[in-house]
DNA sequence: TGAGGCATGTAAGAAGTTACATGATTTG
DNA sequence: CAAATCATGTAACTTCTTACATGCCTCA
């Protein structure tokens, strides 16, 4: 249930409604490391207060309920992070794609991992930007910024690796493939 | 529909029933790319069959049933091959319990990122194992094991990158950070 | 006063997991 | 003949996506 710990882990640093926290998933979460809908988040939130993981802090203009986080969700929260991770399911459409480039004509192939170079390369440059502009001096636990920053830099090393993996497999395929 | 896309690419290498499928799975693609059980294996080769992708070229003991691609599942494999990625929808609980670090103190960080590290370390050196027993010469399009290899050579990079990572955040955390 | 954003929810269905269930064949 | 493996399937449940649905508040 990696929803409900994400979440506890938001309202682990400051309360928030599900319109906020939808919000912070989007901006935050999503690119990295987590995607979550508002029609996954609110049932989500429901059952979480039913278990007493949060609490009810304030209710605002337009039914705005704000939630924070209370010492049972601290604690399950922490048990979550410290159990070692069963079975890190991985998902990876791109790299499936890359397994099955055999089953292109070499024309094809080129062409998918052309697209594919272009495509890492171009975000590793958004995020060395976004680094630059955004988390500038964040590079401190301290730092408010620092859970974004932690995960923007895997994102960039995981693009620029995707980009060598790319470049090799290109060479590989120019020396070796006409089939 | 990644599944069904995943299954007509292993059918574009060989016929094969559900039961080989399934397998192949577990050896090939769970591991980096993609994860699927016979349980949703099953109804999914049934749906396929019914939608002319594939079809059946053998039956054998036990109820066995070979399945082949038809020329209609190529030509749909082919056209999601080419596609544009909609929406890259990224799933990693491990850069998700980085991304809560800042939730634990200083010590529970230190341990989380510490095994974190290990647990990577250990992939690295049991994927540059694989490579140098199980792909030995395999760096060519036209071997049969180039798919694998392809994927097994991203695993390794990604590991790599994640532990360069790892050292990184490491590192911040010790000179900053005494929360 | 209209547009844009705030704010919440539900319903239907697809995708994925876990557990249940059965039985044949091969091999030691 | 027992154990391992082959081989298929369904049921119940959880998770996730897409679409539908409603209405308030702020600011230009």
């Amino acid at each position: 249930m990696s929803l409900r710990h994400a979440l506890l882990g938001l309202l682990h640093g400051a309360p928030a409604s599900g319109y906020d926290l939808t919000k912070q998933f989007g901006e935050r979460l999503e690119r990295f490391a987590w995607h979550a809908r508002h029609s996954q988040i609110y049932p989500e939130l429901g059952k979480m207060l039913a278990d007493d993981l949060i609490e009810v802090v304030e209710e605002g203009p337009r039914g705005r309920r704000t939630y924070a986080i209370t010492d049972a969700g601290r604690a399950e929260l922490r048990e979550w992070m410290m159990r070692p991770p069963a079975n890190p399911q991985v998902r990876r459409e791109s790299l499936l794609r890359m397994f099955l480039l055999s089953t292109l004509d070499s024309e094809d192939a080129r062409q998918l991992l052309a697209r594919h170079a272009e495509a890492v390369r171009a975000e590793s440059e958004r995020l060395r930007e976004v680094i630059a502009t955004r988390f500038d001096g964040a590079d401190d636990p301290d730092d408010p910024r620092w859970a974004d920053r932690l995960i923007v830099e895997a994102g960039l090393r995981h693009a620029e690796a995707s980009y060598a993996w790319t470049k090799w497999a290109m060479r590989l395929l120019e020396t070796c493939g006409t089939r």
